[in-house]
DNA sequence: GTCTATATCGGGATAGAC
DNA sequence: GTCTATCCCGATATAGAC
């Protein structure tokens, strides 16, 4: 059997490592002047490649912002997943932590969940999954916390779930503003010992 | 002295009825796909004008933009002025229902505001003074408060006020995900219940 | 897989008649 | 003040050679 492609080392090495790069330079795009402010024509030039290769990679300038998306929270996700045991409050700091750490990051997320209100966004529905999935998670997590007497009387589990959400967005945001101005995870931390009651074991 | 404009109230009077009719059609256009996905010719014909017309009142997008966004402050300022002894607590609260109330804006903001995070867009001064002076406008309010005793020991004002600024714009994002599950005034309720301590003749 | 060339469309801005 | 017509640009998308 003769490999037609055998100075690849696989089928597809090339073409995957090709749309990794259009990813990455996608992205960058994206996360600072949103999809409608960004060209494919500035994401091919900055990939180094035509316009043309760029759309046999990616047909649709939807595609390429769906692939963006989903490949960005994989990555996120694994970022902090190494440390499974940590409670929720340190989970969620963590997490805010690693992010701030990723350039551009936050910005995605911030400027495209607003971009995409109108239903007709090709990322609309994207992120009211998202919202709905990060606040079921949360509630959960606050729930649990009632449940071992660890949250403060009179705290809601979902309208605390929609408050973290929301303060990690609304802080993430003044924050791309002004960055030596405004600390997000210190807005974070603060909520959350407002609401969360210590263990007996911590100070 | 013969007055050439004598058929009209005064002077400019029909200038500045278009430019208010143009005002508000810009206005709907933004707060729904922002200003890269909002053209002038669409806005003209919501106007019932044609391009060139709006372009003799506005001579760019941009001034377009400016004037929106202004005009909205002065008139968002407005709703709640007249209820200047409440404090703030009742305040914000109040504020936040009134926004809601008039359609579209907490979109516009949400939308524009996260749009403009990039420097060089033409509303990004605007909102980076507006984060500025919303942060100092509520640092100061929970100064006062912590004055008088009726903050909660170890709550920061500056914090907190990045907090009410994050959390107001962040649940109102939210909100326009999912107006039916997520309740923004209640979110910012409760946050201030946990940090203003109630007064005395307070239940 | 990658390119050049081109089609087609819609954007903001301008010129000039009325 | 308002319009039609047009310019010029940049956008996505397509066709087809290599």
């Amino acid at each position: 059997m003769s490999d037609p492609i055998r100075t690849r080392r696989g089928p597809y090495a090339k073409s995957a490592e090709r749309r990794q790069q259009i990813v990455e330079q996608a992205y960058r795009a994206f996360a600072t002047r949103g999809y409608h402010g960004s060209s494919l024509r500035e994401i091919a030039a900055a990939s180094g490649i035509s316009l043309s290769t760029l759309q046999h990679h990616f047909a649709t300038k939807e595609e390429l912002l769906i692939t963006v998306l989903t490949r960005r929270d994989q990555q996120g996700h694994g970022t902090v997943s190494g440390q499974e045991g940590l409670p929720f409050r340190e989970h969620i700091l963590a997490q805010a932590a690693a992010n701030e750490g990723v350039p551009g990051l936050i910005a995605l997320y911030s400027i495209l969940s607003a971009e995409a209100v109108t239903p007709e966004h090709p990322g609309h529905v994207y992120f009211a999954e998202r919202y709905d999935a990060l606040r079921e998670e949360y509630e959960a997590e606050f729930a649990a916390l009632r449940a071992q007497g660890r949250l403060r009387p009179g705290v809601e589990p979902a309208l605390a779930a929609t408050t973290v959400v929301a303060l990690w967005e609304g802080v993430q945001l003044q924050w791309l503003y002004a960055p030596d101005r405004v600390d997000a995870g210190a807005a974070l931390r603060a909520y959350l010992e407002l609401v969360i009651v210590p263990q007996r074991d911590e100070p």
